[in-house]
DNA sequence: GCATTAATATAGCAATAGATAATATACCAA
DNA sequence: TTGGTATATTATCTATTGCTATATTAATGC
């Protein structure tokens, strides 16, 4: 492992954690991995309240982890970044499989 | 990927990501995963002002990522986390490798 | 157009994090 | 014991975060 290289990524990085580190960030970030989810499903799924949601979306799609996609009224939003795929991936298999 | 077993983890994976989420601490995991270092050459080698390396060294003792040993005036800190170790090296792939 | 529902944005507040400066503790050597 | 070096802790300040409540925008159905 070269640390130089880590130096000039770890800005990224720890955006990237820090957009993650949030339980309900992350937890969203695991469903709109597997699925694409409206707000109102979300909500009810993660039993959040609609403000807080919005604002946890908004953090996630201006890290651009996230996409919404309007149909019609609701707006449906899935993971789209590979790397935090790649991320959420790592963590499921570090934290929930063994 | 079930959902359910990470709902189960969240608190605990997102305490993880917490403590990474930082650029500085992300790159003294890093660098503990490598090598056992004292605080004085962490602190030249990331550049950091003595007060802040300590308190995010707490930060990582307290999150019990890394741990001290004393060695006459010294004290070397090392990763000690299997799963901090894990999450790092995953890091390291997604984002310095490819 | 108007009313309704869905989604987003804003404001206010409490709590937390991070930087710096100053102080304290632990160890060692003379 | 005295002084020096290494590390930790504390205090203070500022900035950021997250929650709740409220307002605003966007789309639909009448």
């Amino acid at each position: 492992m070269n640390i130089n290289k880590m130096q000039g990524q770890a800005g990224e990085v720890s955006g990237l954690l820090q957009a993650c580190s949030h339980a309900s960030r992350l937890l969203l970030l695991c469903q709109l991995s597997q699925e694409e989810l409206n707000v109102g499903e979300l909500e009810t799924k993660l039993g959040l309240h609609q403000p807080s949601l919005s604002q946890h979306l908004g953090i996630l799609r201006r890290q651009g982890l996230i996409e919404g996609r309007r149909s019609g009224q609701q707006i449906y939003y899935k993971l789209t970044d590979d790397r935090a795929k790649a991320l959420v991936g790592s963590l499921y298999t570090i934290f929930c499989e063994q």
